[in-house]
RNA sequence: GCCGGAGUGGCGGAACUGGCAGACGCGCUGGACUCAAAAUCCUGUGCCCGCAAGGGCGUGAGGGUUCGACUCCCUCCUCCGGCACCA
């Protein structure tokens, strides 16, 4: 960035709202509420604290404090939330709004590896940075509440948490989470039992016991697969991973490994995860992430015999179980090695054998099904995620020598192995239906298995009972179509839509018998995509777009009887191209035939249950989360284990009066590295010598223990922070109840959540406090409490906002919170994308020091270069920081800009040419108050005109609502309105008082600075400060006008317009339209046969 | 492939529940001030035809519903985001 621009001091009014004059009145201003504590929100029991004054929580995501500091994308958030939480203050609320740090992770400790500096140093000096670019902007945050998740006095309650997870179990019958002691209470008093497959609970000895416990713990060690990296020595996350399956940082190979490690029962919680988004008033995108995400699916298990086992397999369709004629297990599965047979039968065809890389060879050399299966298995786990997803189509596998029993129709198929199957999902085994699913219709073609059609498409079906009744006059004739379109009707109950029968006909779509024919269809169907489609269709259902002779043509045919005998010659098959995955009507399915999807799964799932062959089942996609990382900079866990036996050790939980386990200090950051990738990881804490072992006295005398090593993950300290600012300092606990339920519940709807306004803003928050918590508290209409507006971007759609939905829902089920969900409202912010210039080789080049030669086209040092839009970032070379706009403009133009750009949830590009417009606005509104020569206030006793008194009513309407909405580009727009309007009629004459205090008022949520500085003007520097002073209220009155001009439109097209009085009844509206000159001549000749007015609207006049 | 979201002047965008398309800003045009420039102020600015009055066309494309469609419905195109063999 260019330093700015020297003020061309001499030609400039003294007292103009200049950069250099709102760099003095910020940093004076911002001083002054430093001074004051000006935001200071007090909790309960606090002073100044009234109990009748309705509260409000305004959250943001807080950052990652990384070197680079802010960028301008960074607070555009930031802003917005100050905007909303400072209007609402000036309605008269306790509004909490803070900021704080998400401290912990990679990159200091990156950068503590390269250089020795303690990742503490790093990221404290990190956040003083952030801070004073925060501070810079104006931000209104409570400075005591914000907290970094890596002080020692936040992290102990992490901990604290963690232990609260680790002690609960999730009782299902309750559908809630209780505490551990409850389960073992149950299992004493023979309540619970332990299970059909376990021992019983007396009969159990200490150790069995204790896993047993385990095994039911939110919080538990197992055996998973993670991305583990060797020569990093750690596991990575996902998002840690790049997708060439190589690690992010570094570029080593990262591969998959059964490590033990801590995991978070999230599943427990699927069900309520899912449901209880319904009641949250979040961004329907957001939620539907959430969704896909946890990924519900209905079905039913299915049992299949083999020999004399039983293979169960997941389906989401058990109604097609007449189609299925393979089954599939995963590689990994655990009945393969039992089922496999010695040798391949001898009718079992040759493709069935190996289909996979040096399958050909091994069959050449006609291995055993068990050898062959050992090295698809070895072939199956070499490959990586990536290779599996584009190998897709490629469907690889073995026949496993072993045939299963359908249950339904008694029939032998082979069972095979296969990677398309996986392991974690439903069952790990399959029923391949290759007629209905995509995936089985492409194994069963690649392996030459048979195709079994269970369902027709309604169309065919019709086509069908057709066939069979029809005429040879209606075949040959014109009416055909009516005809089957009674089919139709009586095939699909009625009410089958045009579109879907077109669709329907296309999915049986002939081949084209040879490409003439195909050039033909194409160019008739060109010839009639627009015309009208006449005929019966066109009147019963409305209209279609293609004609039915076209999707004949279409199709291959001359005629419909041509379509007959085609179908009725058998070359017809449903799945000649596809499989078809559509709902349609059973067929060849026994008791099944002729009932529809919806029906045939209620029938065939009755039919499985009443048979014990299967029942119905739920299954989802989320897995439990992998909560363990083997690095420095992370809370250790407050769990330790006894010396000794490292084989069965179980982790012992730490009791609350240990805690903090603070970190250690370490004198190198590194992670051990190995080249052998089997060695066991070896985090960086076990290089503290003194610390990884401790001597403690948990109840049984003073023993010596080892530490957990791993350190949580980074997402731990950002699944409460919120909770924590509501109650920073307290030592007790994580937040005092009474505190917590104060900010947290919510008694208004949401409709009034928002609301701000004398009339709405009366009542108690308070009173809701002996509100019962539970599950069984009432249920959330729409809003279900918590924070009352949390801003961030859309990156956090899923894995942050689960994991600390999550969270938010065990303490709530153990009385630590009292909402069962933690954020009602959730807005997400755009990016902030900025143009980046790529030279002729593809390298960036510096945003900055680029010139366009002539629209379109740049060039960097002579050269040109090509431009695209990205986000904003080092790596593009295009990044702006807030603190250059603050100094070439003022921190309040900054925050006009950025709001003003366009709504707050688009992307939108960073385009510093338009940040003058509206600094000429900061300035235009300056001299409506300030004489810009004499610095004087030029304005007046005088009442305001009535024009201007209801220009500005609207305005507060406008700008009141747009607040509420967090329109905020609009809300200035009107602004700019209001101010050019008085600066046009009020012109060289000084501004009434009135106007000057209205227009100050409003925009103290979004200038602040600016705002009070006038404020502080208008009152001789003797105003309380603007921040607490009520925004101003619409007068009713002055919106009154007393006549309205109304478009009148002819044919829907505006002719003109009429000006009647407001309160003129339909009939003088209508007179005065149809009198109006222009309105006449364009009615002439023409009668006029309906007028419709539209009372305050307009008038439409209908003639022919 | 599946699921979302979005396409409006030269540009960013407005029109909140089907009722005056283009608010507001940028840019551009012309003018005032100035020796001049910058800054500031005023004027105009969707496209086409027209000296004008006026007219025609216009919200990604095509159709539909309606007295009336940026807004609702259908088909298609493009861009962005998410998921990706989840049975």
């Amino acid at each position: 960035m260019p330093p700015p621009p020297p003020e061309p001091a001499r030609d400039i009014p003294l007292h103009r709202y200049t950069a250099a004059l709102a760099s003095e009145i910020e940093s004076r201003w911002q001083e002054r509420w430093q001074r004051d504590d000006a935001y200071r929100a007090p909790n309960p029991g606090e002073h100044g604290f009234d109990p009748a004054q309705p509260k409000l929580f305004v959250l943001d995501m807080f950052p990652y404090p990384s070197g680079a500091g802010l960028h301008v994308g960074h607070p555009l958030g930031y802003i917005a939330t100050d905007i909303y939480a400072r209007y609402h203050r000036m309605c008269g609320k306790n509004v909490l709004h803070a900021m704080g740090f998400d401290a912990f992770g990679l990159p200091a400790e990156q950068y503590a590896i390269d250089t020795g500096t303690h990742p503490r140093a790093t990221t404290e000096k990190n956040i003083g940075i952030f801070k004073k670019q925060l501070r810079r902007l104006g931000l209104g945050h409570e400075e005591r509440r914000g907290v970094a998740t890596t002080d020692v006095a936040f992290y102990k309650w992490t901990q604290w948490i963690f232990l609260q997870i680790y002690n609960s179990w999730y009782d299902a019958a309750l559908n809630k989470a209780r505490p551990i002691e409850g389960l073992i209470a149950d299992l004493d008093s023979g309540t619970r039992p332990t299970g059909p497959q376990t021992k019983p609970w007396p009969k159990m000895d200490a150790n069995e016991r204790a896993s047993h416990i385990d095994s039911h713990r939110l919080a538990y060690l197992a055996d998973v697969d993670v991305n583990w990296c060797p020569a990093l020595g750690t596991v990575l996350a996902n998002e840690e991973v790049t997708t060439d399956g190589r690690s992010e940082r570094g570029n080593h190979p990262v591969l998959k490994r059964p490590l033990r490690q801590w995991m978070m029962r999230i599943t427990s919680y699927n069900e309520r995860l899912l449901s209880d988004l319904e009641g949250l008033d979040w961004p329907e995108p957001i939620k539907m992430m959430q969704r896909n995400w946890i990924g519900r699916s209905e079905g039913a298990f299915v049992d299949f015999a083999s020999g004399t086992r039983k293979v169960r397999v997941f389906t989401t369709r058990p109604d097609t179980l007449f189609g299925a004629t393979y089954m599939v297990l995963s590689p990994e599965h655990a009945l393969v090695d039992a089922l496999a047979a010695d040798k391949w039968g001898p009718t079992a065809p040759e493709a069935w054998k190996g289909r996979f890389p040096g399958a050909e060879a091994l069959i050449a050399k006609e291995v055993s099904p068990k050898e062959m299966i050992a090295a698809y298995r070895a072939f199956a786990s070499s490959k990586t995620d990536q290779e599996r997803q584009a190998d897709a189509k490629d469907k690889t596998g073995v026949f496993i020598g072993a045939y299963a029993v359908n249950p339904v129709n008694d029939e032998r198929i082979p069972i095979f192995i296969a990677d398309y199957v996986l392991t974690g999902y439903g069952t790990g085994a399959i029923m391949a239906v290759p007629a209905h699913d995509k995936r089985d219709f492409d194994f069963a073609k690649q392996f030459g298995l048979p195709i079994r059609d269970v369902y027709y498409p309604n169309a065919v079906l019709a086509m069908r009972f057709f066939c069979a009744s029809a005429t040879e006059g209606e075949r040959r004739g014109e009416a055909w179509f009516p005809t089957l379109a009674d089919f139709l009707g009586v095939v699909t109950s009625g009410d089958l839509k045009p579109n879907e029968f077109e669709g329907a006909l296309s999915g049986i779509r002939a081949k084209p018998r040879n490409p003439e024919d195909d050039m033909k269809a194409k160019r008739a169907e060109k010839r009639h995509a627009h015309e009208d489609v006449p005929g019966a269709l066109g009147q019963r259902r409305g209209t279609i777009r293609v004609s039915w002779q076209e999707t004949l043509e279409g199709m291959g045919f001359d005629s419909f009887g041509e379509l007959c005998e085609w179908f009725e010659s058998k070359a017809f098959h449903a799945h000649s191209g596809e499989a078809f995955t559509g709902e349609g009507v059973a067929v060849n399915s026994g008791l099944l035939d002729n009932l529809h999807t919806h029906d045939a799964k209620q029938r065939i799932s009755e039919h499985l249950e009443h048979k014990g062959l299967g029942k119905r089942a739920v299954q989802y996609k989320l897995r439990d989360w992998l909560f363990s990382r083997q690095r420095y900079w992370g809370e250790p866990f407050p769990i330790v284990y006894e010396e000794g036996d490292a084989k069965h050790e179980r982790p012992i939980a730490l009791p609350e009066r240990l805690l903090p386990v603070t970190l250690p200090e370490i004198d190198e950051y590194k992670p051990v590295a190995s080249d052998d990738p089997n060695a066991p990881p070896q985090p960086p804490l076990g290089r503290a010598k003194e610390w990884i072992t401790v001597e403690l006295d948990l109840g049984d005398g003073a023993k010596r223990y080892r530490r957990e090593l791993n350190t949580m993950p980074q997402w731990a300290g950002s699944c409460w922070y919120y909770l924590r600012y509501l109650d920073p300092r307290n030592a007790e606990s994580f937040v005092a109840p009474k505190v917590e339920q104060y900010w947290m519940l919510s008694e208004k709807g949401p409709a009034d959540l928002g609301a701000c306004g004398p009339d709405k803003a009366s009542g108690s928050s308070v009173s809701e406090i002996d509100k019962p918590s539970g599950p069984q508290a009432p249920k959330p209409t729409f809003h279900s409490g918590g924070v009352d507006l949390y801003v961030g971007g859309a990156e956090h759609a899923v894995l942050h906002l689960l994991y600390a939905r999550f969270w938010h829902k065990v303490l709530f089920d153990l009385g630590h919170v009292s909402t069962p969900e933690p954020f009602g409202r959730l807005f997400n912010q755009g990016y902030i994308q900025a143009p980046a210039y790529s030279d002729d080789r593809g390298v960036y080049v510096e945003a900055t020091a680029v010139v366009e030669e002539s629209p379109g086209r740049f060039s960097f040092e002579g050269k040109p270069v090509r431009r695209e839009f990205g986000k904003m970032g080092k790596s593009l070379k295009n990044v702006t920081t807030p603190d250059d706009v603050c100094d070439e403009y003022g921190a309040d133009t900054m925050r006009l800009y950025e709001m003003y750009m366009g709504p707050l949830e688009q992307s939108k590009p960073w385009n510093p040419r338009d940040i003058v417009g509206v600094h000429r606005f900061l300035q235009r509104v300056w001299r409506t108050v300030i004489d810009e020569d004499t610095g004087a206030l030029r304005v007046s006793e005088e009442a305001p005109d009535a024009e201007t008194l209801r220009l500005l009513s609207k305005t507060i309407e406008s700008v009141r609502s747009d607040f509420e909405r967090l329109s905020f580009n609009t809300a200035i727009a009107k602004l700019i309105e209001l101010n050019n309007h008085i600066s046009k009629s009020y012109g060289e004459r000084p501004t009434p008082r009135p106007l000057a205090t209205a227009i100050a008022l409003m925009l103290a949520p979004i200038a602040p600075h600016f705002a009070e500085e006038l404020w502080s003007r208008l009152h001789a520097g003797n105003a309380a400060s603007i921040i607490r002073q009520p925004f101003p209220e619409a007068d009713a009155s002055a919106l009154v006008e007393s006549s309205i001009e109304l478009p009148v439109q002819v044919q829907g097209k505006v002719r003109s317009r009429i000006v009647v009085a407001a309160e003129a009844d339909e009939a003088t509206i209508r007179a005065a339209a149809l009198g109006d000159e222009k309105v006449r001549a364009f009615l002439e000749g023409k009668t006029v046969q309906k007028v419709i007015v539209v009372p305050g609207r307009m008038v439409n006049i209908v003639a022919g």
